[in-house]
DNA sequence: TTATGGTGCAAGTAACCACTTGCAAGGATG
DNA sequence: CATCCTTGCAAGTGGTTACTTGCACCATAA
């Protein structure tokens, strides 16, 4: 699909972009991370703005969550336990801070909707999911919306803080922190 | 502290890099959207920089968080839908597209601090109010780190989600959001 | 050998950036 | 009235941006 040369070229953007975000990064930066002559850039792409479109089309670069990657069995904890690994798995701090460095007027058109569709994803899942718990009588409460919407930002929130501040905020790790929130998130906190 | 002119130009800032983030919005920008000329801007500011420098030390642009602004009664219901309540009203959408639209390069020392106080601050608070309720034997687990760092990732995951996506992710609003999050979190979801 | 395609290099483009300057108009203050 | 002070206006600064072009080099393949 993309050559060496290419290649090089994506790779250098895209950690640019982590680093400084996109309007921040120059083609003169990218030409000297890919280690490549600044011309040669433009000989293999339209612009700037068309590296990160061919960028986003490689998995390495654009988290596609699909509804079939969840899987469940009906036990609460296990099935959220996965749920959130398939999550975290995907979107790493590393996809965040590329959602993040993507932020620019000129290219808000084109990243927009691949944004969104991850949590719309996720949250879609955990709507069937507990809709499907609720009928079976493993739920205690009625507020799907709410519910989803929790669990969503419980992993989000934790994803960000981890691309924003590394282990500063929170020594935490994202297994044990999956454990334990979702022992909390099913079995609540009080006595 | 400002004259009628700089706070114009203080409003018109900021404004912009809700919208655009710090680097694609130019002084050009700045002196059109404060119906000032451009010169002027650089009469009443030093540079670019120290827009956002005298921005940030108005509480309207910088929401602190303060430990004292966090009271609780024991009820554990009760005191965290107090907690959120306090959070949400200071971090809001607009605060979370600010401290966005600040990442920059050449901002980054100088917001990166005020940026970490706000979720470092609500942990700490988080922190020792999970403590004192362990004392008095009101909670069931001991995990308070995973507690505290799980419940403010559902705060600012959900007000994250507001500024990103508006209405679109979800229709809840703060007020029904934290009601039952909070009486999730509590009493959890299985039965 | 000859031809071809990819690349580096140097130079240059027009546009845009943050920022500056000199001057004149106006409003408030004495 | 005389004096500031603020601001607009027009023009311009040097530096940077994305992007281009012409030429030489070189490895590969016919």
């Amino acid at each position: 699909m993309f050559d060496g040369t290419q290649n090089k070229i994506l790779n250098a953007t895209m950690s640019l972009i982590i680093e400084k975000g996109y309007t921040a990064t120059t083609t003169k930066d990218i030409a000297k991370r890919a280690e490549v002559n600044e011309c040669t850039i433009f000989r293999k792409f339209k612009g700037k703005k068309e590296i990160i479109i061919a960028a986003m089309s490689l998995p390495e670069w654009n988290p596609c969550l699909r509804e079939e990657d969840f899987k469940y069995t009906g036990d609460l904890i296990k099935d959220l336990c996965s749920f959130s690994e398939v999550y975290l798995r995907k979107v790493t701090p590393k996809m965040v801070k590329i959602s993040l460095g993507l932020r620019s007027p000129d290219l808000y058109d084109l990243t927009k909707d691949g944004i969104k569709e991850i949590p719309d994803t996720f949250k879609r899942v955990l709507v069937r999911y507990f809709k499907k718990m609720q009928e079976l009588h493993k739920l205690q409460t009625d507020d799907i919306e709410s519910l989803a919407v929790a669990f969503l930002a419980m992993n989000f929130g934790f994803v960000f803080f981890k691309a924003s501040f590394g282990d500063e905020l929170t020594e935490l790790q994202t297994k044990e922190y999956i454990d334990s929130s979702v022992r909390h998130f099913v079995n609540g906190i009080g006595r």
